[in-house]
DNA sequence: TGTTCACACTAGCGCTTGCTTGGTTATACA
DNA sequence: TGTATAACCAAGCAAGCGCTAGTGTGAACA
């Protein structure tokens, strides 16, 4: 089952959707105050969208792709040196945890509102992302830049970049990039 | 206002509501929900609580207060030497997330559901067991052992102890202490 | 010119929600 | 024995929920 965003008018109405629901959270959000936001009246919705799942479905979907084409393309630029590697998968990670704000943020907190058929779907999204980042930090690992167990080392810095959305303020003076440079030092202070 | 709770009876309901919170969510948790599992009727729920919201505030109190008692315990058995006062937080962190995981779920995830008022008096004791973090980070960076910008640190070390909730398996081989001290040994590989 | 189709509307159905009301029961204390 | 109090129940209200049915309308295409 695809959930795929065709039309640039159901684009525009998932991004709007996007920051209602994390706003209010999904729950939170009615069928009525969506519409609203669309400009539109509450039946005139279910002409896009088959239901309030499918438009949950929508904004995660749109955001992960998203997270995946843009490290993809950092990971491309980066070249072999596994220093570089991890610290371009740290700020593609901020990157569009930034840009798509709204989205993953839903996709942070709002995942297990999902109906089982639509996380199956794409779990295969989240997964392929995820393998991107074993990949860097077994590099990482190999190479003696940083320390400690594959799996664990995965999770904490994940954990880490994704906790960032609670406290991080775009307008101020950071950049996400330091961010992502600033972690990446914490964890592997003496760079060559 | 204090939103205590007194009786052992409320304490017991208070933790019942957390693991139901937890298990579907504040806002899909219903007060028949909840009468049920207390093995009461939804109408009877309302002696005991005022509304909804106050057995939300209970629980995020209960789970909160625990975590200062045990932080504040852990750092008088530390010592002064900063490097066991970091590990000793770390290690204590990750003790109350898990003996009181309900409770600390919920203050995580459905903190933006309470109301003004419970947030302004809990943000209170959230603020004062932040401090010790502070207190702590900031003398393992004048010793050297760490190295960056201490709010960020201290952030990114919240960040990927908070998010363990999300991964953490307590029945698998590892133990809370030995996840803190993998934390630890990341940011701090040369234990002198 | 007639047909189709995307998009929107109005109206409301069936159900669930948090919470209230008025009354009952068991236990403790005077 | 009489009274207070904590704990509970049955019944239901008003509001709000997701979603559906049936209809109107303007642009695109034949």
């Amino acid at each position: 089952m695809n959930v795929i965003n065709a039309s640039p008018r159901r684009k525009e109405l998932t991004r709007l959707a996007a920051q209602l629901f994390v706003q209010e959270g999904f729950d939170r959000t009615t069928v009525r105050m969506l519409a609203q936001e669309m400009g539109i009246k509450s039946g005139s919705l279910f002409h896009h969208f088959r239901d309030k799942q499918e438009i949950l479905a929508a904004v995660i979907e749109e955001g992960t792709q998203n997270a995946l084409n843009i490290a993809h393309r950092a990971l491309e630029l980066a070249g072999d040196d596994p220093d570089s590697r991890l610290r371009a998968m740290a700020r593609a990670h901020l990157e569009t945890l930034f840009t798509d704000r709204n989205a993953h943020v839903v996709a942070l907190f709002e995942w297990r509102r999902l109906d089982p058929s639509a996380r199956a779907h794409l779990s295969h999204l989240r997964d392929a992302y995820e393998a991107l980042w074993v990949e860097v930090i077994d590099e990482a690992l190999e190479a003696g830049l940083i320390h400690g167990d594959r799996f664990l080392v995965s999770r904490f810095i994940l954990g880490a970049l994704n906790w960032t959305v609670r406290w991080y303020d775009p307008g101020g003076s950071r950049s996400p990039d330091d961010l992502a440079d600033e972690l990446v030092f914490m964890i592997m202070p003496k760079t060559p």
